[in-house]
DNA sequence: GTGAAAGCGCTAACAC
DNA sequence: GTGTTAGCGCTTTCAC
């Protein structure tokens, strides 16, 4: 069995109470330097580490920060972790990273065990699937401080870390509209997600802007994010089975472009169709065929965000300004 | 400030004792229904947690493991985070990800501070830079359940999951002696790896096997694991300097699979090396030049080592018997 | 069937 | 400069 030792056995092997052992150790100055340097003697020479669960429980915090991400095997969330990460350490804060794995379900259980074990705040990127969020909204109500990075819940007044979503797809469309594309199709993601909507929206302006002819059918969702191969297959059947057939496709995510162009290998009559994708896969640049893409700043994302929580944490006076910190993205042609 | 709320709470809103709460939350068949229902009614009416930090001081327990891990925006460790914490929810355990990001003090303050947080047990896979573990054998002596995934340390007994090493490099090596290659240079690991040395006698072994000459300067070893692209090109200019030039590459990961390819394409003189890497990457069927690899099974070695690791911890009686589970890994060519 | 009280490991008044 | 004590939130033994 795992025994660490006390404050108590310190006290006992040394002939002091125990709170001349806490004092010597936190380095107080009530305490004699000779009586601090015997206990930190001691102390070391018997691997002594505090309990932090009798920590939390006087000091009512736990410097710990809850994370919930969809999957850490996503570029884009283990570059945010590691910013998050980042920050977190040089603050002596512990990251609790969960996944919810595009479930709703997952996700409320994560995000009630995680206010269960005492964190400090949490840092959340909604799953795909999330649409009722009073798991989340009640847990802020109780001041639980919160900051939701990348996708987003509008209706929770808190901190907000995004990416410039309309403008990252407008671009990109623009982009491809420059280079003579006109027929251009949009995989999103799932309906229900900030980013969706800001990047459909983005779509559409520049289509709009450079009179091109906007039609609904060309939108398709994937509700699972591309994770399902064959979820990207059917849109691809459905897009090339109308009389007009796209030259183009905006992609909205990693795994959707990914998918893609698995598919686009298998079937040669799409070899030539433009790809612009959301990606921060990190080998990007070696994938063939090319594809030009938009890099989020997930790393920066991550830090960012950690650090509005760690504000939001350690302010004495209840804050009622928040704000939506938005990040432009990068656009690789 | 996020207040939650206690068992007291509820016992003075209901006016019983907190020790009748309590035991009607967990269902004690002591309490009668009537103050059961009232109770849990009015627990859930004002969403009540329990305060973990209390549980596990009582408990000597948290159910939370802790794992450390090179960095998670690694295909191959994503993988078996992922692995890790599909069968640490199944057993209600809390994961704990921290990253060592190769850096043998990092790891140092991760595994320390993991302790300090009362973690229940812990699953590593030390830093490449790792050759002093006291800090892992100081903790083991003391009691604490660790297993070792992926990088082990030999010496320290207790479970370990393993891919098997030797074997795949021998397989990789004599995979593509039989397509014709004979001088096959090695990118390797960080020389103090268990994986480096494992992964370095099954290249040995199937050049011997073979009749092929072994060079010994025909190893470099990447010691940042190729997240410098400098480092894998300076290896291949010196690999490319010499009389007698490599037709071919073994390479000990996925990082530096990827630098390799990057310099590959910037000298058109290395276009037609052949590579076979160990990479776990979920696009590297995309990827230009394709490559044979070697795939590892991080998903499983994740389950594989959290069931240990469960095992070792929800013992009743001390374990002395420590299995080393082997996995095999997968080619293609 | 319910309550009072002790104690998990620690810190911080409050003694002296 | 050091010790005593109470209490953080919870469970559990022991009363009744």
């Amino acid at each position: 069995m795992f025994k660490p030792t006390t404050l108590k056995d310190i006290a006992n092997a040394l002939d002091v109470s125990t709170s001349t052992v806490s004092r010597a150790l936190r380095n107080s100055h009530e305490i004699s330097v000779e009586t601090k340097q015997k206990v930190i003697e001691y102390a070391n020479s018997i691997n002594y580490q505090s309990n932090p669960s009798a920590l939390s429980l006087k000091a009512k915090r736990s410097y710990a920060i809850g994370v919930v991400i969809e999957d850490v095997a996503n570029s884009f969330f283990s570059q945010a972790i590691n910013g998050i990460e980042s920050v977190a350490y040089d603050n002596n804060y512990f990251v609790n990273i969960t996944q919810s794995h595009g479930s709703y379900e997952r996700e409320k259980t994560n995000v009630t065990h995680l206010a269960h074990r005492s964190i400090d705040g949490l840092l959340i990127s909604v799953s795909s699937q999330t649409n009722d969020y009073s798991h989340l909204s009640l847990l802020h109500k109780q001041g639980l401080p919160i900051v939701f990075f990348d996708r987003i819940i509008e209706n929770i007044e808190t901190f907000k870390v995004v990416t410039n979503n309309f403008k990252a797809a407008y671009d990109a469309t623009e982009a491809i509209i420059k280079q003579g594309y006109t027929k251009i199709a949009h995989l999103a993601n799932s309906p229900q997600l900030s980013i969706t909507t800001e990047r459909i929206n983005g779509y559409k302006a520049a289509l709009k802007n450079n009179d091109i002819n906007f039609r609904k059918n060309w939108i398709i969702y994937c509700r699972e994010g591309g994770k399902n191969k064959q979820e990207v297959k059917q849109a691809f059947e459905y897009l090339f089975s109308g009389e007009i057939k796209p030259d183009s496709i905006l992609v909205a995510s990693d795994r959707i472009s990914i998918s893609s162009l698995r598919v686009m290998q298998e079937n040669p009559n799409l070899s030539n169709i433009k790809i612009i994708g959301f990606s921060n896969s990190d080998v990007i640049d070696l994938i063939h065929p090319k594809i030009s893409y938009v890099r989020q700043k997930a790393f920066e994302m991550g830090q960012i965000a950690t650090s509005m929580l760690i504000k939001l944490i350690e302010s004495k006076y209840p804050i009622h300004q928040f704000d939506t910190k938005i990040l432009e993205a990068e656009l690789f042609i």
